[in-house]
DNA sequence: AGTTTCGGCGCC
DNA sequence: AAAGGGCGCCGAAACT
């Protein structure tokens, strides 16, 4: 029998505990305990817990070996529930949620912590903030009637669910991390750049590149300074803007070799080279603080590190412990297949039924075969391409895939307009015009005062601000990459539930990649259970559709090994 | 001297 | 060939 319970951290260093009815009522007293971890243990009936924020509960549970089944994120709810009434950027702590409630003044949220690097304090000592039991259950049952007030309760509903349920995951991978070898991240690192030299200067390989940078222009040029380089193009009679490598490339100029691999190992030094692992990597793991829904598209981010920029070349230091594996499972072009899903175009519905290359279907329907066509054609229908072949490509798709396309151009109009957009499960995009604060935060571009005036009622193409133009390709990515984030919790929350059963641990998530680590007999398992729990997030997510969403998936010990 | 922005590139 | 979405991170440059 399923059962809710309430809970929340008291002054002083225990808890209150409320079991919940059917209805989200308070079902019985409400109980003072003196240990979190005590009262979540001796409470093995409960599968929802609801509180204030799992950032704060969780690690403390973690800490001591007590799993909770599933969660209620009041903070997380209150984020989607604003963002959802058009309200983004309003303050979404329970305090403020309880002050709208009540009246009062609405205190602004905590400013947000960066991570420490090598100290992870935040990871730690997360943030106590003390609201009574009463309050809290307050701010729920208004929440529970803002869900029942939207659009569409039953998925609003399980936007929360499955983004209470990331926090979940994400605060156990926080605890396990990605496993790291240290001495093979070293012997790469010198692979590629050569020793280091005392000081803490370049070393050898950069140093010698560099050489041949102001060899090749008879002066001495940094490579790493982009107007150093442009001004020497300049003096050797060749034009060029930016020292971007795909501009480099186009040059007939002996520097842009040396110059073009200098700046892919710089990268490499400065971003993942030794220092790096200094600060990041501690007893053969590798701890970004992951952040499920630090972006507004629902994607997580993670704070510190570069958790999810990690360069393909790195990777190989990403070894299983021993007699483990790691489980690499890659969602095969889940983009189109989400398109499919949202869209319910009938075309792409068949072509994203079959779990063979989606992109080599649509181009044999569409660009006879040409398979590299398609996939601009769709990647442009997605990004809002808006030039090139890219556009005399989408008039193709769009004609064998029109409702495809028109669900992405409503977006985009859409978000031109400053009208709200949202997900398949409610997550709403910030609109820009006339918005409340946060969404310059949210990097959304604003329209100048000058031109807001000029704007034609009726959307035309060509005739709104470059800045309206702009938000129209954000929103035509939003539904897109938002509704896969959506599924991709769902997936992550109905693998977190296998994992449960055995020693197998979540410990990488990049959008639509995970990794497992498990002992080498799990393994099997794990792979079956990710393709299990693909298809059982599409049902969820998107109700029935013939769509599939298959996944690439490599048992390796090395995750550069995957691919 | 400290803080913010920019350029460039890593990942999806 | 050139270009569209989301991020984080770094050093340098541009500010206060």
């Amino acid at each position: 029998m399923a059962e809710r319970c309430a809970l929340a951290v008291a002054e002083g260093g225990g808890v209150e505990v409320a079991a919940l009815g059917a209805d989200g009522l308070p079902a019985g007293p409400v109980r003072r305990e003196p240990d979190l971890a005590a009262a979540v243990r001796s409470r093995p009936e409960v599968t929802r817990w609801v509180w204030r924020s799992t950032a704060e509960i969780a690690p403390r549970l973690l800490a001591t070996g007590v799993r909770v089944e599933r969660c209620y994120d009041m903070e997380a709810a209150e984020t989607l529930l604003l963002g959802h009434e058009g309200r983004y950027g309003e303050p979404h702590s329970a305090a403020a949620a309880l002050a709208r409630l009540r009246g009062g003044p609405v205190p602004p949220d905590p400013p947000q912590r960066s991570a420490e690097p090598g100290a992870q304090s935040s990871l730690f000592e997360p943030e106590t903030v003390h609201l009574p039991l009463s309050d809290l259950l307050a701010v729920y049952a208004e929440q529970q009637r803002r869900h029942d007030r939207s659009a569409q309760p039953e998925r609003l509903r399980l936007l929360t669910a499955a983004e209470s349920a990331g926090m979940l995951v994400a605060a156990e991978m926080n605890r396990a991390g990605l496993p790291w070898r240290a001495d093979v991240h070293r012997e790469v690192l010198h692979d590629l750049l050569g020793e280091r030299y005392a000081g803490g200067g370049e070393p050898r390989r950069l140093a010698e590149l560099a050489e041949e940078v102001s060899a090749a222009f008879g002066r001495r040029v940094r490579p790493d300074l982009p107007a150093d380089v442009v001004k020497a193009f300049g003096q050797a009679g060749v034009k060029v803007r930016s020292t971007r490598r795909w501009e480099l490339e186009s040059l007939d100029h002996p520097a842009v070799k040396p110059l073009i691999e200098y700046k892919k190992l710089y990268r490499i030094w400065v971003a993942h080279g030794w220092s790096w692992l200094q600060d990041w990597v501690r007893d053969g793991r590798f701890r970004p603080e992951f952040l499920a829904g630090g972006t507004v598209t629902g994607r997580w981010v993670t704070n510190g590190g570069g958790g999810l920029q990690i360069p393909k070349v790195i990777r190989r230091a990403v070894v299983a412990d021993p007699g483990w594996r790691l489980v690499v499972a890659d969602a095969d072009q889940m983009e189109p297949r989400v398109l499919a899903a949202i869209s319910r175009d009938p075309g792409l519905m068949e072509v994203a039924g079959r779990e063979s290359d989606l992109y080599q279907s649509v181009s044999d329907r569409a660009f006879s075969g040409d398979r590299a066509k398609a996939k601009l054609a769709v990647l442009g229908a997605v990004y809002g391409q808006t030039s090139g072949d890219g556009l005399k490509n989408l008039a193709a798709l769009r004609r064998r895939f029109p409702r495809a396309v028109a669900y992405v151009d409503d977006a985009a109009r859409a978000g031109e307009e400053g009208r709200l957009v949202r997900t398949w499960l409610g997550r709403t995009c910030p609109p820009a015009a006339g918005a409340a604060d946060g969404t310059e935060e949210a990097g959304l571009p604003q329209d100048d005062p000058a031109d807001a005036g000029d704007r034609p009622q009726e959307w035309v193409p060509g005739y709104a601000s470059t800045n309206a133009r702009a938000r129209g390709r954000f929103a035509r990515n939003f539904v897109v990459q938002g509704s896969a984030a959506d599924w991709a919790l769902l997936l992550l929350a109905a693998l977190r539930r296998t994992c449960a059963d055995m020693a197998a641990e979540l410990v990488f998530f990049q959008h639509d990649e995970v990794i497992v680590h498990c002992p080498e007999e799990e393994a099997e398992t794990v792979v079956a259970a990710i393709r299990d729990a693909a298809e059982l997030a599409g049902r969820l997510t998107f109700g029935t559709t013939p769509v599939r969403f298959p996944f690439t998936t490599a048992v390796v010990e090395c995750y550069a090994d995957a691919k």
